[in-house]
DNA sequence: GTCTATACGACGATAGAC
DNA sequence: GTCTATCGTCGTATAGAC
């Protein structure tokens, strides 16, 4: 526990909070250790003491923005009974965390990964979007949700949030996020719901 | 004209046809000028003859890709008029192109080329995707699509057909994309398409 | 655990003959 | 236009002192 008495910054946290930004800004080639090492305030020893080399820093991002990903979901898993609360209310903090947080954002859902993390699989089949997945499955069953695929409802319920999300990360969309829920959300619902009976 | 006559296969069809190839299965910065050149058949000194640099072997791939994507959608535009049955079709052709050339989809909508490719801005941004905004656009103006903002009609309409490509040339969907159009655009379709008039 | 200095390899790009 | 040979730089990773 010496560390939480030490008055130095824990050097792990500078490394990986330096390394989300250059990722993000540059791009994980473009970024080198070196660049990390300066920014960050740490030097490139320290790093490789801590990290092993550059891709174990990636790593290291990788998997802390994932947990924090899969609490989130989680959370709210428990919080609400339906497939239409939880999604949507995914869907709403994944707004907000895009606001607070674009950088997290950014790394998790838009980088690819797959070029300098090749021992992960594809972001889609980590454990947030199995997660999600089983959203779309549990809404199916409660007969909330048309039957049809599930991969299918999954990227039918999801796309549209998420294409406004790359969307607003590039630029493309001024508005805040969550000013914009209502409308995305009525869509995305609206695609996969089940009809309503005949009166 | 002379190329026309000569047995030699054109050199800049097999760089950018090589470079393709390995830009998607190792990506842009994992691909060395020696691996494009030893692949391809083709000394070094040509591409640099050709190309300038490796930044413009890249580009010359983008803007080609991207002129085959925008007469495709201007085709589609002529031949059909209703918004409903062009974005039907662009999606039906997206599917197959995506089953046909998975890699000319991947280094077009799945790679990050702001990170190569500084001066291109994201995507979203270019001619293609504005073409298709245009569709949406005009489906609202005849009363077809429910009036909203245009880029989150856009993000819904598009959205899931969109991740359900990058689902398939993940690994993630197993069925040919083309198999499923019918369930993926009714409820692309649904998302967004103005309520049935009260009979 | 943190630092500096250095080794070493790889890659982008060029020169210049043919 | 195409080729081979080469240069210079940059960046990862390590060694070893403190």
């Amino acid at each position: 526990m010496s560390h939480v008495l030490s008055p130095r910054p824990d050097t792990r946290f500078l490394v990986l909070d330096t390394a989300l930004t250059l990722f993000t800004e540059r791009g994980f080639f473009s970024t080198s250790v070196h660049d990390i090492s300066r920014e960050a305030g740490v030097s490139i020893g320290s790093i490789y003491h801590h990290f092993g080399d550059k891709e174990g820093v990636a790593s290291a991002l990788y998997e802390q923005l994932g947990a924090r990903m899969e609490g989130l979901i989680s959370e709210i898993r428990r919080r609400h009974t339906t497939a239409h609360d939880q999604a949507m209310e995914l869907v709403s903090r994944l707004f907000q965390l895009t606001e607070s947080e674009p950088r997290a954002m950014e790394f998790m859902l838009y980088a690819k990964h797959r070029e300098f993390l090749p021992r992960q699989g594809p972001v889609c089949s980590s454990r947030p979007f199995v997660l999600m997945r089983e959203i779309v499955s549990m809404g199916m069953e409660r007969g909330e949700i048309r039957p049809m695929d599930t991969l299918i409802a999954s990227a039918s319920l999801f796309g549209g949030p998420l294409r406004m999300i790359t969307g607003r990360l590039d630029g493309l969309v001024d508005k805040p996020l969550p000013e914009c829920l209502d409308a995305v959300w009525a869509c995305a619902w609206r695609a996969v719901a089940m009809a309503a009976p005949a009166p």
